[in-house]
DNA sequence: CATTGGCACTCTTATAGGATGAGTGCTAAT
DNA sequence: ATTAGCACTCATCCTATAAGAGTGCCAATG
């Protein structure tokens, strides 16, 4: 199905390494005229014909009728990524604009806002970041208020300052005073602990001392196990600058443009994407229906996992048609990400 | 500048209706003829056409071009919706819809964001939501957290279970303990005080006695102060169905389209908007450049305020193109402003 | 005198034809 | 293996033309 590059020969590689710089360049299909006077080797257009002939046999570019020139199919722009990119380092300016941005402020929400403002902004396209993912911080302070019935109100802090919340349902009714005993009990114990930690240490709990501890503790333990609850819906992403992608040509039919922006509003299908490219490192890239998503066929996803503390904690990309500039895209992804896993670091938040 | 019934005789009026009703149902410019079969009146065409030139004198109608029919302009819009239009009352039905969909949850949040959604779904239009204001809701708890230096996390809880969270910067560096004092302090005071109560009592407070009460409780107000600071940014917006304005041929227009999708994603001059329906009771309509924006220029917005307990907290509406019907939407916006008020009302909420 | 039929006029839309140019594939020559 | 040449295909652009919708105006009408 893919394309290696030992399928061919070098200067087949080379003509579709400059015809898709051409077509990334200039949107329009690239001819053999044009390719023969773009290239360094001096070869007429017929012999390039041939060798468009080749590779259009090998699936890596087509034209889109008769006398149009050659534009890259998803193979093209996927060995092109793969094999013949070369990537351009980041100017200093654009890493010291990036940075700038990223630590002015300690707030991790906002953060991520910033980051996939600037992704946005300095690609011009649309830039997308996964909100870190929650276990992987660490419990500062929680609380609980009692509601109506057996209804708790939960607050808890991560990190430094980040609040979060949910309602659980408790097997009975506590009391003001009650709940204030369990919260400070876990909040003893548990403090500085990861999530991850906390639940796991919390599930230990409930399994083994079942008997030894006494009720108040086992209230507690109970109250955190539906708080740390796993599947959690923690899973957003913050969006940005969605409306560049209008202006893009090959996007521009409306029926292409409404399913991109339903599918970025209902956002299961982009969470999902964006999951895949958690389990690895570093820069990540779906060229068109790759992705398996219909409303992305015409578009190209650039993304990186960012990690703090060596721990992969949430996905950023850039989205963008197709043609893109992947050799400029990867490194500002790829800065970006580690930029935003530094900015997220507690230990350099910390004077 | 603008029109009104007095300066036309009945014929003209009901012409101008049923020009109108027509062209928002079928979209496409009226001329004599149509007009002439579709009338009750009867009246050939020619009568019609000098009628049509009246209105078109008059500035409520125009034609695109010269053997076109007429389309309604702004005024037009405005003296139909004003004068001529016979709201269609909702069908139960979709009164339970809305009813149902409203009542399901208690998490205010989550009630604005289907009221969002079901405005949406039921108008095939975009639709909004404001959230409500916050000064008019009760403080419930209120949690004081130590960051590094001088910063203070502050947590508080309003009504029932909405959790709000801010950093300040205090004069001095608190201790857990002396936070947690001033914290119980503020707890035993003013819970179940609105926040508008809160602010004018701590202004009274920090003017009046500052030498009278001792210094916990001083920095206790200060801080409160500091929390309860007004010119918030509270201001903010759920906006579901925007996609479905992709549909319709009015706002088909690449540019008229982002600028569009640009202001819903800037949100301000969207705020601006809906606050200008914050002062009044019951539908206001905004129709096409009326609203000032130009982003809004082919855009008709049909708002209303909605009230918890006789007091007006915030403003939803429905945004779509100027030909929409309004007969149908305005008993929508009005009906989904009256259950939404009700839905937040704490007294039906608490059993 | 309001209403109407008739008619010339305007302007959009659709359609077809023709010219142009870009680009290809193939073949024969180098 | 490479290349020049040539016939061929299409998209695009322009033009002309016809059809149709709707108007404005005027003269006729009840």
């Amino acid at each position: 199905m893919s394309v290696n590059t030992r399928d061919l020969n070098d200067r087949s590689l080379q003509l579709l390494k400059t015809l898709i710089e051409r077509y990334i360049s200039e949107g329009q299909p690239v001819g053999s005229r044009i390719l023969s006077k773009d290239s360094e080797l001096k070869l007429s257009p017929a012999t390039i014909r041939n060798v468009m002939a080749d590779l259009e046999d090998l699936g890596l570019i087509h034209s889109p009728h008769t006398s149009a020139g050659r534009i890259p199919t998803v193979s093209g722009y996927r060995l092109f990524v793969d094999s013949l990119l070369t990537v351009k380092p980041l100017d200093t300016t654009e890493i010291n604009r990036l940075y700038q941005g990223l630590t002015e402020t300690e707030d991790t929400h906002h953060i991520i806002g910033v980051a996939s403002r600037l992704m946005a902004d300095l690609t011009r396209m649309a830039g997308v970041v996964t909100l870190p993912k929650r276990e992987l911080v660490s419990l500062r302070h929680i609380e609980f208020l009692p509601l109506s019935h057996n209804r708790v109100l939960v607050i808890f802090v991560t990190n430094e300052q980040e609040v979060h919340n949910k309602v659980i349902l408790t097997d009975k009714v506590f009391s003001a005073n009650e709940l204030q005993q369990a919260a400070n009990y876990l909040n003893s114990v548990y403090c500085g602990q990861s999530l991850i930690a906390v639940r796991t240490a919390i599930l230990k709990e409930l399994h083994d001392d079942q008997e030894r501890t006494n009720q108040a503790m086992l209230d507690a333990i109970k109250m955190a196990q539906l708080t740390f609850d796993t599947n959690e819906k923690t899973d957003d992403f913050v969006l940005t600058g969605e409306t560049n992608l209008m202006g893009f040509s090959e996007l521009a039919d409306r029926n292409h443009l409404k399913s991109l922006f339903e599918a970025f509003s209902q956002k299961q299908d982009v969470i999902h994407l964006l999951d895949q490219s958690m389990k690895a490192e570093g820069v990540q890239i779906f060229i068109g229906q790759e992705s398996g998503y219909q409303a992305f066929d015409q578009c190209s996803l650039v993304t990186s996992s960012y990690s703090v503390n060596d721990e992969i904690v949430g996905v950023l990309g850039v989205i963008g048609p197709t043609r893109m500039a992947y050799e400029k895209i990867i490194p500002y992804v790829d800065v970006t990400a580690k930029l935003l896993g530094a900015a997220l670091n507690p230990k350099t938040s910390t004077p």
